[in-house]
DNA sequence: CTTTTCTCCTGTATGC
DNA sequence: TGCATACAGGAGAAAA
């Protein structure tokens, strides 16, 4: 599932093999990929002909191409979304959702998602440098700008499970289920204590933690695209083998050899080691 | 206002 | 073998 390490991937792609280039032509399949653009994808082929794309930027698990005009094109991988460059002869793919050509011929950019769980908009940018419908969305922990003692502030605030928080892409941005538990576990914190009941500095480290898993992640992540292809797997790729808790339920824990375990929380699964981060006796939810 | 639950989607794995 | 069910989960709307 594409999370900050895995968008970022896709950006550098993007950024390679898209920015400079002029858009001849958009093609949308399915109205669901573009229903958070209520104009519709006629609307959205229509404004993006002709513009050259300047620039790649992300946000969290967001990330747009910027135009001309203060525009942006906003994509979000959601579950599945994968964003390719590929030949235009190249086979159509069965959940082929948009096909972006260009003035100059090849490549050209697809997006494909099976569950459709992500989309594209486009979107007028802010003063910020942000597109106006994500605004909403927190600072990242790669943000050179992210002001952590704030951001510990607003979780140290929160009266919620210290993961339902990381998750929240209002409070900080860019974290999934699988990073979320593999900062956990850096950090010994058990996923469901009280964000509240957790002292500033040991919300800080853990932050810190997540920060520094999701960039171990992009340095091998970072390695996989180098043709045509926009790598979006970095979850189930080269990272697959590093997880210390995710996924790896029944297995000893690298640190002290107790079996990992698997736990419902906010119908979902959480992985921890219940030795290194043992339940709170009063449980945040 | 804050916090939690529900919903969207489809390929894959599992159970009877 | 076949059918039903569970599961993966990001994000926003809706509910509490």
């Amino acid at each position: 599932m594409p999370e900050l390490p895995e968008v970022e991937v896709v950006r550098r792609g993007v950024e390679a093999h898209v920015v400079g280039r002029r858009v001849d032509d958009v093609e949308v399949y399915g109205a669901r990929v573009t229903r958070r653009y209520p104009p519709g994808p006629m609307d959205l082929a229509a404004r993006m002909r002709g513009a050259t794309v300047v620039d790649a930027r992300r946000r969290g698990k967001y990330l747009w191409l910027v135009l001309p005009d203060d525009l942006a094109l906003v994509v979000h991988l959601g579950m599945s979304g994968q964003l390719l460059v590929e030949r235009h002869d190249a086979m159509a793919e069965s959940h082929l959702r948009a096909r972006f050509t260009f003035a100059d011929g090849d490549p050209e950019l697809r997006f494909v998602d099976q569950r459709t769980f992500g989309g594209i908009l486009l979107a007028d940018v802010g003063p910020d440098g942000i597109p106006l419908p994500i605004a909403h969305i927190a600072r990242d922990l790669l943000d050179p700008d992210l002001d952590q003692p704030a951001v510990v502030k607003r979780i140290h605030e929160r009266s919620s499970a210290v993961k339902r928080v990381l998750l929240d892409q209002q409070v900080v941005s860019g974290i999934g289920n699988i990073y979320a538990d593999e900062a956990l576990w850096r950090a010994g914190i058990h996923g469901e204590r009280l964000a509240s009941a957790l002292t500033k500095p040991s919300i800080s480290r853990l932050l810190d933690h997540t920060r520094e898993v999701m960039t171990a992640a992009l340095e091998q992540g970072g390695t996989s695209f180098d043709s045509l292809y926009v790598n979006v797997n970095g979850a189930s790729g080269y990272f697959e083998r590093s997880l210390e808790v995710y996924g790896q339920q029944g297995r000893p824990c690298s640190r002290c050899g107790t079996l990992i375990r698997r736990e419902a929380f906010m119908n979902r699964s959480s992985f921890s080691c219940p030795r290194c981060q043992p339940r709170p006796r009063r449980l945040a939810r």
